[in-house]
DNA sequence: AACAAAGTTGTAATGATTTCATCTTTGCAA
DNA sequence: TTGCAAAGATGAAATCATTACAACTTTGTT
């Protein structure tokens, strides 16, 4: 059942404890970008011990080591993405839903500011309305 | 002196009081995306009365009208750019400076995933290395 | 000069995140 | 298998950026 998560994280050199499985298979089945409390509040009833400092230490980790994206795009929680892949998203300013942007779109190599800095990471946020809430705004 | 930031305010309908000419001028004059606490450490000696309260309050309502950009870079606290056509950014994890990526580096049209979708505003955040730390690191 | 509206101030509250000391689990050696 | 050390998890307390709010000051208008 949760034999992808396992394999994921070995893969990456973590150790695969029970809350990091249960962690990393939430982050992977769930596409909704969940924060800190959504994750703590939703696997609470499954793992009755489990502490909200435990789910920090494990995103944090899991940010650390690569197998999960930490978004910055809510200016009041930051928001936890399974798939590393994703270079841009889009924040509804309405519902405060995220949408993976799978194009690639931007590279660095076109930008002379850029020539001769050592980039790491590429994160484009797009922010306004989505179309449920396009409508009443 | 300061006849350039009270123009600029005035252009967006913010009446030009003191302390939001200083802080606007402090915008315009100091091109290194200041946090609210280096504003206030700044133009304390100068304006004694000044509160880190107004320093908030006033570039909220400078976001909010269009004269500055709240950058989201750096998780711990907010950083302000008093330019706001600048569309990308440089945020070295050595020394925390960033630098404006003045190139055009995206636009919303060919990416199909934005189609339909009420975009009001798009910020890249480049990370890694500058010329000064890549060396040390 | 008088007054209302707008702006500023400082203190206190909020809330996400971190720190830290203690407890539990895991893996290995005798 | 038992014991022990290292790694991981827990929860209470601290931190710290930001906001709320009530009182004070400035500005503009009659």
């Amino acid at each position: 059942m949760h034999g992808k998560a396992v394999k994921y994280l070995e893969e990456k050199g973590i150790k695969p404890s029970v809350q990091r499985i249960a962690i990393m298979e939430y982050l992977l089945s769930h596409r909704t970008h969940p924060t800190v409390d959504m994750i703590f509040n939703d696997l609470s009833p499954s793992y009755p011990t489990l502490s909200k400092t435990t789910v920090y230490n494990t995103l944090k980790l899991f940010v650390e080591n690569g197998v999960a994206l930490r978004l910055d795009v809510d200016d009041k929680e930051a928001h936890y993405d399974g798939d590393t892949t994703t270079q841009a998203h889009f924040y509804c300013l309405g519902c405060g839903k995220i949408l993976d942007i799978y194009s690639n779109v931007v590279t660095t190599d076109n930008i002379p500011e850029l020539q001769g800095l050592d980039i790491l990471e590429t994160r484009v946020y797009f922010k306004g309305y989505c179309n449920q809430c396009k409508i009443e705004n």
